[in-house]
RNA sequence: GCCGACAUAGCUCAGUGGCUAGAGCGGCUGUUUUGUAAACAGCGGGUCGUGGGUUCGAAUCCCUCUGUCGGCUCCA
């Protein structure tokens, strides 16, 4: 935690808000043994452990009610400190197992030891490796915790909260140890500030993609199908397709080759890899009838594309060999980690691999930001990138000196294309470092989905090689990229990031015709109209049934179709237009009439440019 | 996988040990031929997620499994 951070005032009311909780908590259930109680994104949480009493919203209410009394009679935080052996007498006496143990090592071990546990819970200075002398308490009213602080003067200085919900946690975050309940709230400064971050919250609630997925029937899932196993509708596909065509496209643009490669491979392919070792528990096994070969699903491409590189000698001058590849992998997630289309057993990702010399690395990558930096500007997108380096764990293959090469040139081609970028240690892949993306959706929140990774191991470990101007046998460098990450956690987050509102050249469908009445000239001049539209490649669908022109617009407007044109009487005289826009899609809200081809061929050059504003 | 919650008509939901399980929307049929966000009427539609148990009696209480959600952990 940063001395930053520390000096923010918001800072202190968070974790001032942590230890009312907590104090109230225990006012409620003096049985309660506490864990920790950090400062989190948007507020904090506690960990407690209440035995067999499980907590649910319902408590909430009394818990909020508790923390106001303590808010309201100010009570002033007074620090203490004392010796450590001494505090862990405390903790013993308090019937508090948690912070004894904390006491513990810290006595013992110093910071380091806790580190996992954020420092600045502890009741001492962060990055210390000494044994800890003594460790400081912070304490309000009856309630004393072991805390680094720091606090707000009293306790009626802490801003506006709310509590969230209660999660199950693991003490100090390890499956093995017990598992206590975690209590989330957020906080702000001002009463203000918490409401736009409920407003936000519900925002985001109404674009939730299982929601709107399921609105705008893009995709369904099924107990029969299973968890994890979504499956896309006729609506969803199109969107599927158009965003793989866009990322395929790009890459071609850079010399990237399609290629194919089978769904089911020998379990050999992944040992030789490495990943077997890595990722063995999370591979889907296939039974052959006839051969006793262990069979698996691919969870990944990047092998599969080395046999196709090694399947011929390759030379200097062939390189950069670039595949890239649509394709469907299958990891066996646990179960509590799937949800919507964010985390599935099934994903498809848009991967390539490039095969470069030493010396194209750089120009490689600059290649394929430049096809991130186009893909997310198409999709309307901020994007800045994370520097993911290893760090000292030996859960990484490939020399030290290897990796300090890699990750000072995947640093230099980011510096190079003046990318907002950060820099964060252990989430390197195991292979090698990589250049994350990280995108801001239309409500401001962050996700992971692009990525560009160096890989010096499996070109080693797979044996690739090309041969070098002086007839040497060279090792080539694989540059991985997928653009989209998974098709399916792309759509997760571009389905709330449009909030279903998907521009023209993506849009499930394109144009609707509502017909005012089912007369003859009507059906036969739309059917004239959907002719010309199918002609000019747009997705069309027509309203005939017999339902009011009010309610056929207010399906349109359900559905999110960009283009509702209502045709009648006056259409099929004069042969104008009116096209009725959506609202998003409009730059300053005109209401001209147009000729059928004029509209047409507007909306059709506007999906092929995939602008996200109309011209009309 | 772990902790907690949830599962009733196609959808959203009401019904918390006692008559034949309800509503709105959607669907179907008929009337209406409609002009930019919901015409009117009628009719269908449910072994209350699955399997078991408790009980005179279970949508309702208990257990199993499946699925969903909030977290933890993990993410090539």
């Amino acid at each position: 935690m940063s001395n930053k951070q520390q000096d923010d005032p918001l800072y202190a009311m968070r974790h001032s808000l942590a230890h009312i909780m907590a104090s109230a908590i225990q006012h409620l259930w003096p049985e309660v043994k506490l864990g920790v109680g950090p400062v989190v994104e948007n507020g904090f949480y506690y960990d407690v452990d209440l035995g067999d009493v499980p907590l649910s919203a319902d408590d909430f209410e009394r818990i909020e009610a508790e923390m106001h009394k303590i808010i309201k009679a100010g009570e002033p935080f007074e620090r203490l400190e004392m010796p450590a052996l001494e505090a862990v007498d405390w903790a013993r006496k308090y019937g508090q197992p948690y912070k004894e143990e904390l006491l513990n090592d810290l006595q013992r071990e110093g910071t380091t030891v806790a580190k996992d546990l954020d420092a600045d819970t502890l009741g001492v200075a962060a990055g210390g490796d000494s044994k800890v002398e003594k460790v400081s308490f912070y304490r309000n009213g009856d309630f004393t915790d072991l805390c680094r602080g720091p606090h707000v003067e009293s306790t009626d200085k802490v801003g506006a909260f709310k509590l969230m919900r209660v999660a199950g946690a693991y003490w100090r975050g390890k499956e093995g140890n017990p598992q206590m309940q975690r209590v989330y709230g957020v906080a702000f400064a001002t009463p203000k500030e918490l409401r736009q971050y409920l407003d936000m919250l519900e925002e985001a609630r109404k674009r939730d993609h299982r929601k709107l997925g399921h609105e705008l029937d893009l995709f369904v899932t099924s107990e029969l199908v299973g968890s994890g196993l979504p499956m896309f509708t006729p609506r969803g596909t199109v969107l599927r397709e158009e965003l793989a065509a866009l990322s395929n496209q790009l890459r071609e643009h850079y010399e990237f080759q399609k290629v194919w490669t089978p769904h089911i491979t020998k379990k050999d392919l992944y040992e030789k890899s490495g990943h077997w070792a890595k990722f063995g528990d999370e591979l889907f096994l296939v039974k052959s009838q006839e051969t006793t070969d262990q069979l698996v699903m691919k969870p990944m491409n990047c092998p599969h594309h080395t046999r196709i590189y090694a399947s011929q000698p390759r030379s200097y001058r062939d390189l950069p060999i670039r595949y890239v590849e649509t394709t469907t992998d299958y990891r066996d997630e646990k179960t509590g980690e799937l949800g919507g289309l964010s985390r599935v057993r099934a994903l498809t990702q848009d991967d390539s691999h490039a095969f470069v010399r030493p010396d194209q690395i750089e120009q490689q990558i600059n290649d394929l930001l430049a096809c991130a930096g186009d893909l997310y500007e198409t999709v309307g997108m901020k994007l800045r990138v994370r520097l993911s380096y290893r760090d000292d764990s030996a859960a990484y293959l490939g020399s030290k000196e290897l990796w300090a090469s890699a990750q000072e040139q995947l640093k230099a081609a980011v510096l190079a294309n003046k990318l907002e970028y950060f820099e964060q240690d252990g989430e390197a892949a195991f292979y090698g470092p990589k250049i994350d993306f990280m995108v801001s959706d239309a409500i401001g929140r962050e996700h992971q989905l692009a990525t560009v990774q160096l890989d010096f191991v499996q070109p080693e470990r797979f044996g690739l090689e090309y041969t070098a101007e002086d007839g040497s046998a060279q090792m080539p460098v694989m540059v991985h990229c997928a653009l989209l990450g998974s098709i399916e956690r792309f759509l997760s987050v571009y389905i709330e990031h449009t909030a279903g509102k998907f521009p023209v050249w993506n849009a499930p469908e394109q144009v609707r015709f509502i017909s005012v009445n089912q007369g003859p000239e009507t059906v036969e001049f739309v059917g004239k109209l959907v002719q010309q539209a199918k002609d000019l490649g747009l997705r069309v669908h027509v309203d005939n049934s017999n339902e009011s022109v009010g309610k056929k617009i207010r399906e349109a407007e359900v559905w999110k179709v960009p283009y509702s044109v209502v045709i009648g009487e006056k259409e099929i005289a004069g042969g104008e237009l009116k096209p009725r826009i959506r609202g998003d899609l409009v730059v300053n809200g005109s209401d001209k009439s147009y000729t059928a081809d004029e509209f047409l061929k507007t909306v059709a050059h506007e999906a092929k440019s995939r602008v996200s504003k109309t011209s009309l």
